[in-house]
DNA sequence: AGTCTGTTCTGCATTACATCA
DNA sequence: TATGATGTAATGCAGAACAGA
């Protein structure tokens, strides 16, 4: 089932690149082309808006894609098994129910009440005749599942990688190609985007628990570190080795936190004077962090 | 211009079936 | 062979978008 998941392009990473390590509002969850448009931000957790080349193409645009599409896959449908395929192109179209008010196609026949039909009671039988049932199992509400062969699966899932919605046309040609009815290529389509959906939400929820993780540890270090300050407090020596009260600063080349020099202990803590300007120490930069971040990466190698 | 109605599409939750251990 | 777990095709519903009256 595993070597399953992989075919389906579901596998996912979670990677920190160089820039994430020092600024870890930038830590994006690196995932497959199918999983997340092009410029995804971080837990890109409702991705709905369909993945067109340009940001809303008419129909007969993305048509064109379709059809690019069509060339592609071709070589893809030698041998397929086919359930059936529409004799028509227009018969395809019309158990579409293709009738988008986006879509140039004639929408006489669209009415969603058909489309919604069981396959039996809206295609003539289909179903039964791309299974092999019977006349008899034919004749009751049954819901009989089709398992789509590992060819039709391949194309699927390289259309949807392509883009993970369909306009009508497309879904139509992908149908036919395939021998399926528009409805099943539409529904593997839906399952297909909540199955993303998933599993993204699982890469989130897991990043969210190292998130977690690293700022307890990280709760406890301070803790920890504060005890220590509190009773070097108490102790008689402390008044005489005590530095300023003092900001913690970071150089941004050697990412070592800058130590106050001692012949300007009531000055400000002083960084090295070949390195760059200090910034602000960043919690989430520390060591720790980098530990737990290259794990992740590890975990997760890019691919 | 604003409203209503009808249609289509999509996401989502859920169900039902197929397969496997 | 029976059974529970798992994956996934299919269903039903709600809401958004759009066109036309």
């Amino acid at each position: 089932m595993m070597a399953q998941k992989q075919d389906l392009g579901l596998s996912l990473s979670l990677n920190f690149p160089a820039t994430a390590e020092t600024n870890p509002s930038s830590i994006q969850l690196n995932l497959m082309p199918a999983m997340v448009s092009s410029s995804s931000p971080p837990f890109n957790l409702l991705h709905r808006t369909p993945i067109w080349p340009d940001s809303c193409p008419s129909s007969s645009d993305r048509n064109h894609n379709a059809d690019a599409f069509r060339v592609e896959t071709r070589s893809f449908l030698k041998g397929i098994d086919v359930n059936r395929i529409p004799a028509t192109a227009a018969e395809a179209e019309e158990e579409a129910g293709v009738s988008s008010p986006n879509s140039t196609v004639s929408s006489i026949s669209g009415k969603r009440s058909e489309r919604d039909l069981p396959a039996n009671e809206n295609d003539g039988g289909e179903r039964s005749s791309s299974r092999g049932i019977s006349d008899d199992e034919d004749g009751d509400n049954s819901r009989k599942k089709l398992r789509l062969s590992k060819d039709q699966s391949a194309v699927l899932e390289e259309s949807f990688k392509e883009h993970n919605t369909l306009n009508p046309k497309q879904k139509v040609a992908l149908a036919k190609k395939l021998g399926l009815r528009p409805r099943q290529v539409e529904v593997w389509f839906q399952n297909r985007r909540a199955r993303t959906k998933l599993k993204q939400t699982e890469v989130d929820c897991e990043f969210l628990k190292r998130c977690c993780e690293n700022l307890t540890e990280e709760n406890r270090r301070l803790q920890k570190e504060l005890q220590e300050l509190r009773a070097l407090k108490l102790s008689p020596q402390f008044y005489m080795q005590m530095a300023p009260p003092t900001t913690l600063t970071m150089c941004p080349s050697c990412e070592r936190v800058a130590v106050p020099s001692p012949e300007k202990a009531m000055d400000r803590p002083r960084v090295n004077q070949n390195h760059h300007r200090a910034l602000p120490f960043h919690p989430w930069s520390t060591p720790a962090n980098q530990v737990v971040q290259r794990q992740m990466s590890a975990l997760h190698p890019r691919s």
